[in-house]
DNA sequence: TATTAGCACTTTAACATGGAGAGTGCTAAA
DNA sequence: TTTAGCACTCTCCATGTTAAAGTGCTAATA
């Protein structure tokens, strides 16, 4: 069989072209087109031998016999992987990511407009993660009575960002109490992160016995209330998705239909996204690679973005598997990059 | 010309089956079927001429000239003006939409719930407005130091919804003088529309001369802050929408492209929804009535909703020009009707 | 006078036909 | 090992044909 063997340079070489061809015009490309294209000086005949070479390790596919060859999901990994001659971005590219992400406060905007530029420069669609707020720190909480048992607890990470919640509680708090019970929380807590708060409260709450005063007790159960799973809000910002409707790929109704109903479910994409969590960098998930039957048609491209050196969110394109790589990996990284600094408190302080 | 005189009770029960075949077919209606269908016994030859005139006054349109005939936009509004014959929900139907939307605490999820109801009972795009601000009385009005001259005001309207915003003061003030602020501010505000509040405000601040201390002084300007066009934020709740990829009438690409665009934009939806808003009841906008271009071939049926007596929102359905009103406009009725009973404060208190 | 039958005409949709073009696989020669 | 040559396959497109549906007009009819 000798597959490993056949995979020489040339090979490479060939499907090289082969996916960039494919990739700038869409169409199946022939041995003839190639043999003119590449830099190798082979008869077509020779290609069509490579190609059959090629075909029969599953790099590239033939849609019907007189029609030329596409590449397979898993001929754009190796391509991807290994074939592919990442081109920089010029001056003038890095300039609109750049002045796109300047000079703007609020972590939503920022969030709204990095997904925005990034369907922009790719002419795809761009998302972005929110920041999990499991890895922010908690700077402050207060509780406000409401009506009744309802208390509305407010609490403020990260010197920006305001979060509020109604939580009913067992009994009925004076104003008061509430604030005291807002104290105690804050002297404790303050300044750690959200997920360290969730679990120390969880620890106090188990081990009731403790030397701790009604009130005392009463302030955890509380923040108890306040945090609980509230990391359900995962979300994500996504922009530009018409421009999908462009490609000739998902021309289909049915195929194009499931792809905006998956993005509106945000379900799927929030998993894809998360498992891009994990790995620092680039990360590219090729058409049926991703694991959901709808994105089948489709590539992601991500990069993880940070705050204070910690990873807190993932951003990305979406696109058709035939998109060109050699330019969405550089503007997906450089975007992250950027995202990550815009959010990082400034510093120099006001 | 006689046109009106030949708008007789004829013709009109001809453009009425016209219409009801061409809604349930989708096709073109010609002589023949038309003369099988309606009650009328006339041959296709009579009807013919019939159609000849309906033409003529603009009501129906033949894509061309071996086609039969469709409804224009006029021709549908004339229909729905005058010969409709609505449909009431059964109860199962009734069911559903009263089960969907009972029970439910939080303002939030029962217009997202209302809008999926639309859109799934209807198979078209259902689309609710957020309940209007303005018209909601302040309850409660607090404010959080930050750091520096930040302060972040929160305020609670109607029982339920809590709102904050991040404002800059001219200088720093310490807790207990926001507190003082706060306190003033609930005294005298409490309980009335916000809107009145801002014109209040407003005025108070134009005779500063007034015996007013400078606490008060300080009191307002940040409530001034807290306040000021806030109500951009005008906003809906759209569900479905890929059901609209399911019409033929979208299957052209670019159009579909620019309806989507249009939903994503928000802006022209809005806009179209705030007409609405206007009158009491069941308003339908058909093809091009709307103004504009992306909306051409779709019709819009809402209704508005009411907290209090006062209408504080709108809720409607999307889709084709060709949709069956006589079920689409109960629904959309129906719907508003319990959504403002799900949105009123319950009279059994707690 | 209003309605209808009849007829010639138009348009579309569906299907068959027949190259042209592009590309392949295979074989045999270089 | 590479290449030239050739038969073959498949798509695309233009063309033609036919059937079905519908129209407008005219003349007959009630």
């Amino acid at each position: 069989m000798a597959n490993k063997q056949k995979l020489n340079e040339r090979s490479l070489q060939l499907l090289k072209t082969l996916v960039e061809r494919y990739i700038s015009e869409g169409q199946p490309v022939g041995s003839r087109s190639l043999s003119k294209n590449s830099q190798l000086q082979l008869s077509p005949a020779t290609i069509r031998n490579v190609m059959s070479d090629l075909e029969e390790l599953g790099l590239v596919h033939s849609p019907h016999t007189s029609a030329g060859r596409v590449p397979t999901a898993k001929g754009y990994r190796l391509f991807v992987d290994s074939l592919l001659t990442v081109k920089p971005l010029d001056k003038e590219e890095m300039d609109v990511l750049q002045h796109g992400l300047e000079n703007d406060e609020d972590e939503a905007k920022i969030v709204d407009k990095a997904s925005r530029l990034l369907s922009e420069v790719t002419q795809m669609a761009g998302v972005v993660t929110l920041p999990r707020r499991e890895l922010v720190s908690l700077r402050h909480i207060e509780f406000l009575p409401l009506s009744n048992t309802r208390v509305l607890a407010i609490f403020v990470t990260n010197e920006q960002e305001v979060h509020n919640k109604i939580i009913h509680t067992s009994k009925q708090f004076s104003t008061a109490k509430l604030q005291e019970a807002a104290n105690y929380l804050n002297s404790i807590y303050s300044g750690q992160s959200l997920s360290d708060v969730r679990q120390a409260i969880v620890a106090e709450m188990q081990q009731t016995q403790k030397q701790m005063n009604q009130a005392m007790l009463d302030a955890v159960s509380m923040a108890h209330l306040a945090f609980e799973n509230d990391q359900v809000k995962e979300d994500f910002v996504l922009s530009g998705e018409t421009n999908l409707m462009d490609f000739s790929e998902l021309a289909d109704m049915t195929l194009l239909r499931q792809l905006f109903e998956a993005f509106g479910q945000k379900r799927s994409i929030i998993h894809l996204l998360d498992k891009c969590l994990e790995a620092d960098g680039v990360q590219i998930f090729i058409g049926e690679e991703s694991g959901y039957d709808v994105f089948d048609c489709c590539s992601l491209v991500t990069s993880t973005y940070s705050v204070n050196d910690q990873i807190v969110g993932v951003l990305g394109v979406i696109g058709p598997t035939r998109m060109a790589y050699e330019k969405i990996i550089p503007y997906v990284d450089v975007t992250a990059k950027l995202l990550s600094a815009a959010l990082n408190p400034k510093t120099v302080a006001p």
